[in-house]
DNA sequence: ATGACTGCAAAGACTTTGCATCTTT
DNA sequence: AAAGATGCAAAGTCTTTGCAGTCAT
């Protein structure tokens, strides 16, 4: 017999945390995010529910950046940057791999491909402002 | 002035087992690996030595795998694949995203992009079979 | 001799989990 | 009332770090 879903919530505000921002946030973020509103939120929660959320495919992880997880609520494939620096997660709907890369990995190596991942890694402007100014300190 | 580096036995042999595998070991495997050799050898040198050769390019994380970062000696671009099932994780040397993506993101997003990754996240043909006889009980 | 490297163990950071309690159905 | 969901705190993992001792130059 499979486990009945019941509602909850709190699930349903740490899923709305979540779609509510492209930040792509982690456990921490979100439960600092709805604590004001919802004083007894447990730590525990928001990590039972991501994992919740996750198996169910409602939301997505995008790795984890600077010891963290982050999750993603938008679940159809896209791309990332990630900053380096301060550890910003960015969409990059446009940019995607070749269309039948999966394909070509699972008939070439006979895996079972479920999804692609294409990451860039590197700074966003901001962090390359501030790399720049630490390059040319006050002469 | 330039921290100097020095030679050391144990910096030797977490790089050379680093190099003489193709399975993207973890700390831990690097650790086990030499310990019937270096006794002595203790878990945090080699976290201490996979961070300096990070940051000296001579191996490159492949990101978190169940918990665990894994490395990779081998720095030029290539691909992986990652099994969600037993953690394993391969090369694919020739599965290449395509080739002026990174200027694209560069120049379109003003991203500084330092490297770029791609990953397919599925089933190896190990894990395949045992799903299959899992679903399959003798009847 | 200097200072880089290491072992050891403690500390840190993130995540998971057991149990009693509260909620949903 | 039954069983899922939560809060709390303890435990679990992986990783980092301080310090004293060792080793390379």
């Amino acid at each position: 017999m499979e486990r009945a879903i019941r509602y909850s919530k709190k699930r349903e505000a740490i899923l709305a945390a979540i779609r509510g921002t492209s930040c792509h946030p982690s456990a921490e973020w979100v439960y600092q995010r709805l604590r004001p509103l919802h004083p007894d939120l447990s730590l525990g929660t928001v990590y039972r529910n991501l994992t919740f959320f996750r198996a169910h495919g409602l939301v997505q992880s995008v790795g984890v950046v600077q010891g963290q997880e982050r999750f993603d609520a938008i679940t159809v494939p896209h791309s990332h940057f990630v900053c380096n620096c301060c550890g910003t997660v960015l969409d990059l709907p446009d940019i995607r791999p070749e269309r039948d890369l999966e394909r070509t990995v699972s008939a070439q190596y006979g895996f079972a491909v479920e999804r692609c991942e294409l990451t860039f890694h590197g700074l966003c402007p901001n962090c390359t402002d501030q790399q720049n100014f630490k390059e040319e300190p006050l002469s």
